[in-house]
DNA sequence: TGAGCAAATGATAACGATATCTTGATAACG
DNA sequence: CGTTATCAAGATATCGTTATCATTTGCTCA
């Protein structure tokens, strides 16, 4: 049968060719085709030069549903992000965006794509298609990383490990994060520190058990400011409860840098001098950190190396291969404060 | 034939049931299932609500692969970004990822995936099946626009609108952005404005068209300061050489809240006061912007909102209907600079 | 020279869904 | 009672690829 009469002109009047096309073209059956394009040594060179020219001067473009129906997969990896700040301010951040860079230059390299969706959207059909499945800033979300893992595909988490979990996670150092600031503070001489954040997140709860129980060597005993919101404002008004308490303190490690800000802020308009009184040590080192005033001190952690790295291993789960959690090391960046 | 027999496990042991096996379990031809899992009044409501209850309880995916070859559209909408803070810094803040929410959830709900990209990884394969193209943060690469714009599918770009251009731009109303600003300084009787930032960027060079043209109704001429960077350490470095020059002035217009806090820094570092001496405005209405010291003062848009509408056009696009460029309007915040 | 073998290509049949065209059954009507 | 309208459901073909098996071609070597 002749095909080439009854192509339907798309949208913008331009043909899509197909292989059957491309093999009319080149006086071979379609199969041929097939196998020139993807490079298969079972085609001459010659003739699969020949083809491949052929393809790219009329624009041939491979049919990705055709493709993935036959192969039985979408080579397609769904990431399911926290994207409403309203719900959750740690997503309120750039890092995320840094951290699905990592994911989708990693994942397209490997001839992968990235279907982003949010938790809510994550239940229509294309993601159930997916090969694998990428969870970012669930990490409040604990019943609905379950739910994820019900689906029964390689599943990756960027988070905090829990004890009974099995999934695969990846995440920053968050114990070391605590430590290391809690070391910092040590050395500077506090002996009154005040941890601000709130430990119902994982990830933060994690910094929390660093940091005391490293304080616990010296025998210092940290207070706990719970403060549900990564705010600023969230920041000035533990520290002006911290005022009213009449509670005395000579360091403050506040698990996002908006709030090490605001608590910076307050601590200064309450008379005392930073860090000449008081030392702060934020979390994240965002950009604007560095140009606070004072600078902000921080603990950084590698978000681009977090995204690849939860890349290659969907992409290993994928392959049928094993992998394992891994936990990134973080830095401690000490500023003026 | 039976097919029952000859399914293929998953990696988890379940099987995935075609149309057909639930045909056959329900004792009808795979056609009416379809019609019946698409509520199709072709079937009877009795059958139907059978059908749906057998799909629901084997756990029945639909598979979307096939269904796109027959459908001959893949239900996906490519979104290009600039995710690699280190080549494009107006990426490294959160909108992008707002923009995406608005985008994601808008799409999602009509029944379309989000496919996030790179501006390297766009040739893809699985980019060109794309239904239509949504850019964002691609404003410094005209000719990557008009590159993609040659794909010949629906497209929309978030930023600004060019002259020449005939896609469809949806963005923040830049000009009047910088004639607010404009409008405010004059209104606070400053004469000596300043405009830092990257004019290269059509949207910043719109801000600063619209903020020369306010400020010329009354006779007044702004200084221009090229900064191609949007960080602090920039902003600082800029008043820093105005000072060096000697120039005086009154007012900064910075076309970022990043350029801006670096800006009030420096000046005050300089004995300046702020807003006593000197008015700031910055752009964008970051969260920290908020708890700055002193708070500042910035124009604001509407990300969420840019991103639901973007969705909006190119799934209008899609089904053949005709939509226009659109400029969402911009409220100036004041707060204390 | 022709058996034997490798290399190159082809024919056919899936993959799972849906559009189009039929068929079968029931009801309505003169 | 027979004819037609109406409705529910089925048969078949098709979307564009690729895996499997079959075939052809060219070549070596006894």
């Amino acid at each position: 049968m002749s095909r080439t009469g009854k192509k339907q002109p798309d949208p913008l009047g331009s043909m899509s060719l197909t292989m059957a096309d491309l093999a009319q073209l080149a006086g071979v059956s379609k199969i041929t085709v097939s196998r020139a394009l993807s490079d298969s040594p079972l085609v001459t060179l010659k003739t699969r030069e020949r083809i491949q020219a052929l393809a790219r001067e009329h624009g041939y473009k491979l049919n990705v549903s055709a493709r993935n129906l036959r192969l039985r997969r979408s080579h397609t990896v769904a990431v399911i992000v926290e994207m409403k700040p309203s719900i959750d301010r740690t997503m309120f951040d750039p890092y995320p965006l840094v951290l699905l860079g990592g994911i989708s230059q990693e994942l397209t390299a490997a001839g992968y794509s990235v279907l982003l969706t949010t938790r809510q959207g994550a239940s229509a059909a294309a993601v159930q298609a997916a090969d694998g499945l990428i969870l970012l800033g669930q990490g409040v979300h604990q019943d609905a990383v379950r739910r994820f893992d019900k689906l029964g595909l390689p599943m990756v988490v960027w988070g905090s490990r829990g004890k009974g979990d099995t999934q695969i996670v990846v995440g920053g150092d968050n114990r070391q994060g605590g430590a290391i600031v809690a070391d910092h503070f040590v050395a500077m001489g506090r002996r009154h520190p005040v941890f601000i954040g709130n430990p119902s997140h994982p990830e933060i709860f994690e910094r929390l058990n660093g940091f005391v129980d490293a304080l616990a060597l010296h025998g210092i005993k940290p207070l706990l400011m719970r403060r549900d919101e990564f705010t600023p404002d969230s920041g000035m008004d533990a520290v002006h409860s911290l005022h009213a308490r009449g509670v005395t303190f000579d360091a403050i490690f506040a698990c996002s840098d908006l709030l090490a800000m605001g608590a910076i802020r307050a601590t200064m308009e309450l008379g005392h001098s930073v860090p000449g009184d008081v030392s702060v040590v934020g979390y994240d080192d965002m950009p604007v950190g560095a140009s606070f005033m004072p600078p902000l001190s921080s603990v950084r952690q590698d978000w681009q190396e977090g995204g690849t790295l939860l890349a290659r291993k969907v992409l290993a789960l994928i392959n049928g291969h094993s992998t394992s959690s891994e936990t990134l090391p973080v830095t401690l960046i000490v500023r003026s404060t």
